[in-house]
RNA sequence: AGGGGUGUCGCCAAGUGGUAAGGCACAAGAUUUUGAUUCUUGCAUUCGUAGGUUCAAAUCCUGCCACCCCUGCCA
């Protein structure tokens, strides 16, 4: 373990706080902290939370994370996304210190442990039904009532529980349980079950047990196997923390037991979170798939264009919480992809949406200048555009009719062309139809970027490709799957919402649009700031012939707001 | 016979008896060959509420009020 010194540590939580004092004290020696996903969906933004805590912490005091596969329940879970988070991790930068499943690592100790609380007298084999179990279980107001076979011998119990595990009873007809109190005020303690009868084969072993262990009793018993000190997840688990240490009191019952803590859920406004729906997203066909763009998943997120860093920095931001859960507004995201897209992300020129230029007093052949790459950063370099007689502009960057402090070009006013020269206006020509179809300009040879002896004051700055140095390619642009003012769609859903009433419609555009050839370089997942119009990142679909990107964000614009 | 948790700016969030950090959002100004970035400034006389203790209270005490969570053989 690497060496720390606590005094130099400043805690940003009451967590932190915490282990300070249990190191200093000796109650514990080590961080080790534990992310334990059960493989049943495929990670979204708001799952970096929890991983950012349970690597980060560690990190920040020496310690290790393991990546534990919580696999108890063979129903609900598959292979493709356990195997799915291995990648999903190493995106995120975090390299677990083991990989564990679950399942094969400690079902056999679960097992033992369990048969050794049946011989301590705390835990009996119950044939209540499902539905008798919950009707015997009281309400928030009245206490359960004890199950008839909660006084069966320890002796007893064990040649039960033995019979469960050999497949003597079909499913549902046993459970284990713990025996604690039916009139506990926490509905977690009123007897819970520790194991179920359950035929289904699992996604690693098979068929080879045919009962499992539940959550509140396996996550402790595993936390303690593999020397988890502190165990950390969402606030709805609060309530179970007295269970849990419950179980390592009388399962574990060994010193230096792990201590489970619990932080806020955070959801993001606008944003659909939710297993459930995001796979009947997937099903129904409303996305491509898992890693659509528009998708809250982080493959889908991360084919969108948005980073690692931005993702932790934003969960950073949020903080630990002290209530089940937190929402934040999608622009807190926003801000941290923008910040970092901003520091790596290199600019080049596209015309969206094209207008052409015919520079009349031009004629020689095309003109290179450079363009950098990325103005907060001198490393990135430089690369090479042209001018030249006829050139394609932003069809916003024209008006004929400019609204107050419009910067850009006008009939007989000035723009100067990013990179190149300053140019004028002098003449419109228009379609049959009254649209405009071209214009002509001039420019001034002496106003040229870097140069520039002309004298002439110019207010704007607009971006252009020349028709000699530029292709097509496509942009897929997004705006949100959901609709602007549905800030909780899963709650909407659940209220009995439609899909189609959540919806955006055109959550997905896809144009045609001018790039300057240095595009012509880029590389899948490669991510740019189109000059003025915002951040995009080539798509997998892209092919030789046709480069496609999504937009991953746009720019701020105090102008057109 | 209920229990657990939380109330500090529109949203997050510090603060732990000494006179309300910070971030997002928003607004105004400066710089800018991106109306971006950057920078500067503004943004809670007040901490759910009513009392009390104290020289001093968001912090301590008492009473109210509001919101969230818990009755899976899910995790």
């Amino acid at each position: 373990m690497e060496k720390i010194d606590l005094d130099k540590i400043i805690p940003e939580n009451d967590l932190e706080e915490e282990i300070i004092s249990d190191l200093k004290s000796g109650k514990n020696k080590e961080v080790i902290t534990r992310c334990p996903p059960e493989p049943s969906g495929y990670w979204h933004i708001a799952h970096v939370k929890a991983w950012t805590i349970d690597f980060e912490t560690a990190k920040k005091f020496g310690g290790k994370t393991y990546l534990r596969m919580d696999d108890t329940n063979p129903l609900k879970e598959e292979g493709e996304f356990a195997e799915s988070y291995l990648e999903d991790l190493a995106w995120l930068g975090y390299k677990p210190d083991k990989l564990i499943y679950a399942s094969e690592a400690y079902f056999e100790d679960i097992y033992k442990i369990a048969e050794q609380m049946i011989l301590d007298g705390k835990a009996y084999v119950c044939f209540l039904s499902a539905e008798e179990v919950s009707a015997t279980r009281g309400t928030l107001t009245e206490p359960g009532k004890e199950s008839p076979y909660r006084n069966t011998s320890p002796e007893e119990n064990l040649r039960l529980f033995r019979e469960m595990r050999d497949g003597k009873f079909e499913d549902g007809k046993a459970t284990l349980r713990a025996k604690i109190d039916m009139a506990h005020p926490n509905m977690n303690m009123r007897d819970p079950v520790m194991y179920r009868v359950l035929r289904a084969k699992h996604y690693r072993l098979g068929n080879k047990w045919c009962i499992y262990p539940m959550y509140d009793f396996a996550h402790p018993l595993e936390d303690a196997l593999e020397g988890v000190t502190y165990s950390l997840c969402s606030m709805e688990f609060h309530e179970h923390r007295p269970l849990y240490e419950w179980f390592i009191e009388n399962g574990w019952k060994k010193p230096y037991p792990p201590k489970q803590r619990e932080f806020s859920r955070l959801t993001i406004e606008n944003v659909l979170i939710g297993k459930r729906y995001l796979k009947q997203f997937v099903n129904d066909k409303i996305v491509s798939g898992w890693d659509d763009p528009r998708f809250p998943t982080l493959v889908g997120v991360r084919r969108r264009g948005y980073t690692a860093k931005a993702l932790k920095d934003f969960v950073k931001s949020v903080g630990w919480g002290n209530v089940l859960e937190v929402t934040v507004p999608y622009s807190a995201l926003e801000y941290y992809v923008r910040a970092d897209l901003n520091q790596i992300a290199t600019r080049a020129m596209v015309v969206l949406d094209p207008l052409k230029v015919i520079i009349t007093n031009y004629n020689g052949e095309d003109e290179e200048f450079e363009i950098q790459n990325n103005p907060n950063d001198e490393n990135q370099g430089y690369h090479k555009s042209k001018f030249g007689k006829v050139i394609y502009i932003e069809k916003e960057d024209f008006s004929l009719n400019p609204p107050p402090k419009y910067n850009r070009l006008t009939l007989g006013g000035i723009v100067r062309l990013k990179g190149a020269y300053i140019i004028k206006c002098n003449n419109v020509l228009y379609n049959e139809d009254g649209s405009i179809n071209h214009l002509e300009c001039e420019y001034i040879p002496e106003s040229k970027s870097g140069n520039d002896t002309s004298g002439i004051k110019c207010k704007g700055t607009i971006h252009f490709v020349s028709e000699n140095n530029c292709f097509e390619i496509t942009i897929r642009e997004f705006k949100n799957l959901i609709k602007r003012e549905v800030a909780n769609p899963a709650k909407a859903l659940s209220e009995g919402a439609k899909i189609e009433d959540i919806l955006e419609p055109n959550s997905l555009v896809e144009i045609k649009a001018l790039a300057e050839n240095f595009l012509k370089k880029a590389k899948v997942e490669d991510k740019f700031q189109f000059i003025r119009k915002g951040y995009y990142c080539m798509d997998k679909d892209s092919t030789d012939d046709n480069y496609i990107f999504n937009s991953t964000i746009s720019l701020k614009d105090s102008f057109n707001k």
